[in-house]
DNA sequence: CGCATTTCCTGGTAGC
DNA sequence: TGCTACCAGGAAATGC
């Protein structure tokens, strides 16, 4: 998406801004400062738009004081940006100035997305942000950052890559598809991955993006393109929503369980599960020194 | 601080 | 046909 909309949107000056069918509020904080500003490039991270903002120098020594601003838009679950009027659930219109004056419409059913504009890294009230890791394309998330980052935690594998910090980028269903790839239980403790684990890790997430990209990405129902294509990598996922069908590497039943609240697929054999503390299996004494002190709370 | 839980929101669908 | 119940989930807010 930030591909398609770089031609599309670098060097424009928003003229018109309008919040249409949504409450004020955090989601939509900051509208009204984009007229008149003039959208200086599209980058990403992670899942989030990121796209700085510069204001008409129209006086000296006035400008140049003023904080820029960037756009941050986030889909959501289904928020779509298109450059032609959407049917229904339009939340923001942006009028945009060039040769020929164009439009850009900001459709999201469900509410979950987001745009807004906010001073240059004033990511306050965006904490997932703030605290996201390097981008899973770009050359900082190596196995080596991702081992640092899992190490700290205990946390499901699979929860912890949700939340952005090892790695920004990953949604649901890419991280079932990667934990697959790299043949990682999605409930396996993070800091107990081997290293191994985390190098096959590392080389599926980056691998299931790369793929999804060059399809344009993965359309259940709703995401569209800017041009308003669906993605055509859904027909190429493994596991998810495939509970009950074999899995494509070993044949194995695929299941579905639930792991941080989040439906999650994995193959019931060739992603092994973490070992077990069930009940039943004998205690065994901590190696070292005995604990004579119960752990703090 | 770290992790778990709840909340936001609407369309689609299963079940009756 | 029409009704209810439930499910989908990214990220923030809240709870412990």
């Amino acid at each position: 998406m930030a591909r398609e909309l770089r031609p599309w949107l670098t060097g424009r000056t928003v003229i018109g801004a309008e919040r249409v069918d949504a409450p004020p509020g955090p989601k939509y904080a900051g509208l009204e400062r984009l007229p008149g500003q003039r959208i200086e490039a599209v980058t990403r991270r992670g899942k989030f738009l990121v796209m700085p903002l510069g204001r008409m120098e129209l006086l000296e020594g006035t400008a140049a004081s003023a904080p820029a601003d960037e756009l941050i838009v986030h889909l959501g679950m289904t928020g779509v940006v298109r450059a032609t009027p959407p049917p229904g659930h339009l939340r923001v219109h942006l009028h945009l100035s060039g040769p020929e004056p164009r439009d850009l419409y900001f459709q999201d059913v469900r509410r979950f997305g987001r745009f807004m504009v906010v001073g240059v890294g004033d990511y306050a009230g965006l904490p997932t942000l703030a605290a996201m890791g390097p981008d899973a394309l770009d050359p900082d998330f190596t196995p080596e950052s991702l081992q640092r980052a899992l190490a700290i935690s205990g946390a499901p594998i699979k929860t912890l890559l949700l939340s952005q910090r090892p790695v920004a980028g990953v949604g649901n269903i890419y991280a079932d598809e990667a934990l697959w790839l790299a043949k990682v239980h999605p409930e396996r403790p993070a800091r107990r991955l081997t290293r191994s684990q985390v190098s096959a890790l590392h080389a599926a997430i980056t691998d299931v993006l790369a793929r999804s990209l060059l399809l344009q990405g993965t359309t259940l129902n709703d995401y569209r393109t800017v041009n308003g294509e669906v993605g055509a990598f859904a027909a190429h996922l493994a596991v998810y929503g495939r509970a009950g069908e074999p899995c494509p590497r070993c044949g194995a039943a695929v299941v579905r369980t639930v792991v941080g609240q989040r439906a999650t697929y994995a193959c019931s054999r060739c992603q092994t599960r973490p070992r077990s503390s069930s009940r039943s299996a004998p205690r065994r004494p901590a190696r070292g020194r005995p604990r004579l002190t119960p752990r703090a709370k």
